[in-house]
DNA sequence: AACAACCTCAACCGCATCAGA
DNA sequence: GTCTGATGCGGTTGAGGTTGT
């Protein structure tokens, strides 16, 4: 039934803005077949969409459990803190923000944050520079250990006091997570 | 009221990586 | 080991809304 049709040559797909009718047949068609192979989804559906698209509108907008706008002081400063540590690793920041997005980060710290962030930079006769050898090393650490599970960041580093399940086990005890940051923050300013 | 400048955010694009054949 | 399609990520764009003049 569902992949004898054809798929639209790359020039024909829809572009722009979703209608609520193609959110509602491509939300019907994940419930039956999952979020998965987004290209035949994108046949099954009958959305003149390609995969990518409906991807992208399921992950940033139809998902269930999405929060929407109005991101708090305290998720705020948790995005300043994680882009400080990783960098514009935007979704590992993002899945550490139970709900929130990685566009939506990303668009909240281009429009607002990055200014902000200017600013005390400006003021405080920026010590952007500081950060930037720590946040490198630790967007390497990062990535190295999203893969290898397991092994001890911490290990190589004497002077950081932290298990790597701890850093990337944030669940949804905030302040608890704050707290470790702080803590690496702590010894990130202690580097140089 | 009209227009320009600015801001926000959904969506697209290109590239890298992964997984299966 | 290689190829190919699927997936994920980060950067960028552009439409629509808001604010200032």
């Amino acid at each position: 039934m569902e992949e004898n049709v054809p798929a639209p040559k790359r020039s024909e797909f829809n572009k722009g803005a979703w209608t609520a009718e193609e959110d509602r047949k491509l939300a019907e068609v994940i419930a039956v077949h999952g979020a998965r192979r987004w290209r035949t989804i994108a046949n099954i559906a009958g959305l003149n969409r390609c995969g990518k698209s409906c991807r992208l509108r399921w992950m940033n907008y139809l998902r269930p459990n999405i929060k929407r706008g109005n991101i708090t002081d305290q998720e705020e400063d948790l995005i300043l803190r994680l882009h400080k540590l990783l960098g514009n690793r935007w979704s590992l920041i993002a899945g550490r923000l139970p709900g929130r997005t990685d566009n939506e980060i990303k668009n909240y710290w281009n429009s607002h944050l990055s200014k902000k962030v200017n600013q005390n930079e400006k003021q405080s006769g920026g010590s952007a520079r500081q950060g930037c050898k720590t946040q490198k090393r630790l967007a390497e650490n990062a990535n190295e250990e999203a893969r290898e599970e397991n092994t001890c960041a911490g290990c190589e580093d004497p002077n950081i006091g932290f298990d790597v399940d701890e850093f990337f086990d944030f669940s949804n005890e905030d302040t608890r997570n704050l707290e470790w940051v702080s803590r690496f923050l702590q010894v990130d300013e202690g580097f140089n």
